[in-house]
DNA sequence: TACTAAATATGATATTTATCATATTTTAAT
DNA sequence: ATTAAAATATGATAAATATCATATTTAGTA
């Protein structure tokens, strides 16, 4: 069941370029980028880099899904990003030239290259659209956390479990056959993400199960009634 | 008992420009700046940007305290971040081309300049260390926003009234002769920002009376126990 | 396949927090 | 200075949520 991981050997061939901040850079400079990175694969559940840590470049995503992670009070962990092909991450502590504060873990196998830090402050410089991509990607993850914020003040565990289901679908889409949401969250997971208790976001989705606004198979979940979802998130526009 | 507002002319006398992301900026870098950016006086209460706007420049604070909100659900207020003297504000809309998300608003008189738009996107692609201090600026916003999150799933009330008020001091400082929190922020504001009720933050703030944590001199919170109310915040390192 | 550990599920209960009600104090305007 | 409005304070209660306990199911491994 697997999928097959592609090795990616130059940055000229890359088939998520496109979809990164590099999609801005040409010819000449891809040739140089490939020379100043490594490509890796990592196991389902592996770190690629962890907190405390210091960056030694910049990560790009190449396939796979990764959690964002920091360890909070008594232990306990919270999600705070998603992260997906084509997505650059560990960048803030990179660009702040800080440890890192949080962690990335595979979701599921993964293939993420590493851009040498050295290279990247140097591109960054000398094509500024490079940083303004950069920039814009920072600013979409600020946006995020800052209506995170916001749901968390304001909207009960219930709204925020069906934001949440929302989240996931937006964020990795559906599986094909199955119409199920496309990641392996445990029931802890989306409970550290949504900023509850593991046995309330086990409940909620047992209840939305009953409501008939999900469907349950197993740990897959399949949305069965999105405008109740939506409602239930509680969500304008 | 009002203090005086300084009216700044020229962006070489600024007497908060090193403390600000243009320390950077040299010579006739500044003197071209002082022609492309506009000084304003505001009351206390007063907008300086409104939410769905859109940005036309980049603001500045030369003086003034300014509460960052949005609007959340049932028009419910969020106090996202706290601004002061030196700092930029409305940068990122202004970077990602968007509307604002959030408005800004004085909490007492401020003075507050203008920098033109374009003139400020030229000067960060011809000075990439501007650049790198705005984004610097926007790690730091991004670090605290998440530590918000985290503070927001994993603490209970009590816990991040302590953590805010320890936020206060270490953001506007005390005032000089009585050792209050050198800020004017309601109940109300408070709690949209800790993210409770305005009753449970009068509640919890008269319980950290009783308790000596603080001492409530009308309006004003004067932190006479800081160790237990460190203990109380539930921090950590 | 059988077995063990982990994950999921659900009930009972305790705790936390919001909401409603109302009193008191402070602030601002006339 | 007086008055009205707003902010602060506090009690009572309801609602939301966490915690503890214990099944049941699922997944991984010998």
């Amino acid at each position: 069941m697997k999928k097959p991981i592609l090795f990616e050997t130059g940055c000229h061939h890359c088939n998520v370029r496109m979809n990164s901040v590099f999609n801005v850079l040409e010819g000449d400079h891809l040739s140089e980028m490939s020379m100043h990175k490594s490509c890796n694969i990592y196991k389902k559940g592996q770190y690629v880099f962890s907190e405390h840590g210091l960056p030694t470049g910049l990560y790009c995503i190449n396939s796979g899904k990764i959690k964002i992670a920091t360890t909070g009070y008594d232990g306990k962990e919270q999600i705070l990003r998603l992260a997906k092909s084509g997505d650059i991450i560990g960048y803030r502590a990179l660009l702040s030239n800080e440890r890192y504060a949080s962690s990335a873990i595979t979701l599921e196998d993964a293939s993420i290259c590493l851009i040498e830090k050295d290279f990247f402050f140097r591109s960054m410089e000398t094509t500024p659209k490079l940083m303004f991509e950069v920039v814009k990607k920072m600013s979409r993850d600020l946006k995020e956390a800052e209506d995170h914020i916001v749901s968390l003040s304001q909207k009960n565990v219930r709204e925020r479990m069906a934001e949440a289901l929302l989240f996931l679908k937006a964020t990795y889409g559906l599986e094909e056959d199955q119409q199920t949401i496309l990641v392996n969250l445990s029931r802890e997971e989306i409970a550290d993400y949504v900023g509850t208790s593991t046995e309330s976001c086990i409940r909620l989705l047992s209840e939305f199960n009953h409501d008939k606004i999900i469907e349950l198979k197993g740990k897959k979940i399949k949305i069965i009634n999105l405008p109740l979802l939506i409602q239930t998130a509680n969500i304008e526009d």
